[in-house]
DNA sequence: ATAGAGACCTGTGTGC
DNA sequence: TGCACACAGGTCTCTA
């Protein structure tokens, strides 16, 4: 999927498209995605008005006016797509970056003309909500892995999507002393402990290589050893968690990544892959300027990993 | 309780 | 050009 930093990213993009604008269709274009949208999914929304839009972990939560929250999972490939008569504001702010801008400054020429004609649908498009002002938001997932849902506010941390979630990372709730103890005598190995949501809540596969790189930690050391015997926080728990918000905050501020069907909500594309120093880059020289070692790919629990052997311990 | 494999889907790139 | 196969950002469910 989309990782944290794409999430926040469309986000981002999508807020003022949705925020403080009332839903007045939902265009339901199928029964389900990963699983089955909830009954009279339209109905419910139909007539709300998003009060804001949040995020926890790689979940979008948009908060409706009957105090519901839409909650939206992008899977692996899935991405929201914008025509909004906000969105031409946007673009002219700060919020957007400059690449993003060029892309979009084509496309619009009115704000009726820019809306008519990215009115079309496409493949993949299954759901399509109409917002007052005459802006859409179009949800458009090929592998389908992604969901939505309803659940209501109060609900929402004893939910079973979200009640088992561990540390936000991009806030304080990540510390060394935290990160420590949760991997205090876990026998699995660090890439795995850190894919487990269960611990820190939004990494994937991209970015667990990413922060490891950063902390100088091998994919394969057993997770437990991060802690130091008491299962205090050592030197290595606070390199692990400099990585992990180091390369979050990177990636955020770069606009997110972008692979191959991987599209920002403005409809842009990324950068940030870019800037990877170990993902996708098997036989490369270790970037780190010091280490006379390679990027090597090898395969854990059934998933790519890419590390350098000679400087990740 | 917990770790690993398999499953869910479609698209794309590679090699023969 | 066509075809088979590997692989892709996630995570739920089942099995050991």
């Amino acid at each position: 999927m989309p990782e944290l930093p794409e999430v926040e990213t469309v986000r981002r993009g999508l807020a003022p498209a949705m925020v403080g604008r009332r839903i007045v269709a939902v265009e339901q274009r199928r029964p389900d995605l990963r699983f089955p949208l909830p009954e009279d999914f339209v109905a419910r929304l139909e007539g709300r008005r998003v009060e804001a839009l949040d995020r926890r972990a790689k979940y979008l939560l948009a908060a409706l006016s009957d105090g519901m929250r839409l909650v939206m999972h992008l899977g692996m490939s899935g991405s929201f797509r914008i025509e909004s008569p906000a969105l031409a504001a946007t673009v002219a702010g700060d919020a957007v970056p400059a690449a993003a801008e060029a892309a979009l400054v084509g496309a619009e020429t009115t704000p009726g003309a820019f809306v008519h004609a990215r009115s079309k649908i496409a493949a993949h498009d299954h759901v399509v909500l109409h917002f007052d002002d005459g802006g859409r938001v179009t949800y458009n997932d090929p592998r389908r892995f992604g969901y939505m849902t309803l659940v209501s506010a109060n609900e929402i941390a004893t939910h079973p999507l979200f009640r088992d979630l561990g540390m936000e990372p991009t806030t304080d709730e990540l510390t060394p002393e935290r990160l420590a103890a949760a991997l205090f005598g876990k026998a699995t190995t660090l890439k795995a402990a850190l894919l487990d949501q269960r611990i820190v809540a939004g990494l994937g596969n991209i970015y667990v290589c990413e922060a490891l790189w950063r902390a100088r930690l091998s994919p394969k050391r057993i997770a437990g050893t991060v802690p130091r015997r008491d299962g205090s926080a050592g030197e290595r728990a606070r390199r692990l968690v400099a990585g992990i918000e180091g390369v979050l905050a990177d990636a955020i501020a770069a606009g997110g990544s972008s692979l191959r069907d991987y599209v920002h909500a403005d409809g842009s594309l990324g950068y940030f892959q870019h800037a990877f120093a170990v993902y996708g880059r098997e036989d490369e020289p270790c970037p780190r300027p010091t280490c006379p070692g390679g990027v090597r790919r090898l395969v854990q629990t059934g998933r790519s990993t890419f590390h350098c052997p000679a400087c990740q311990r």
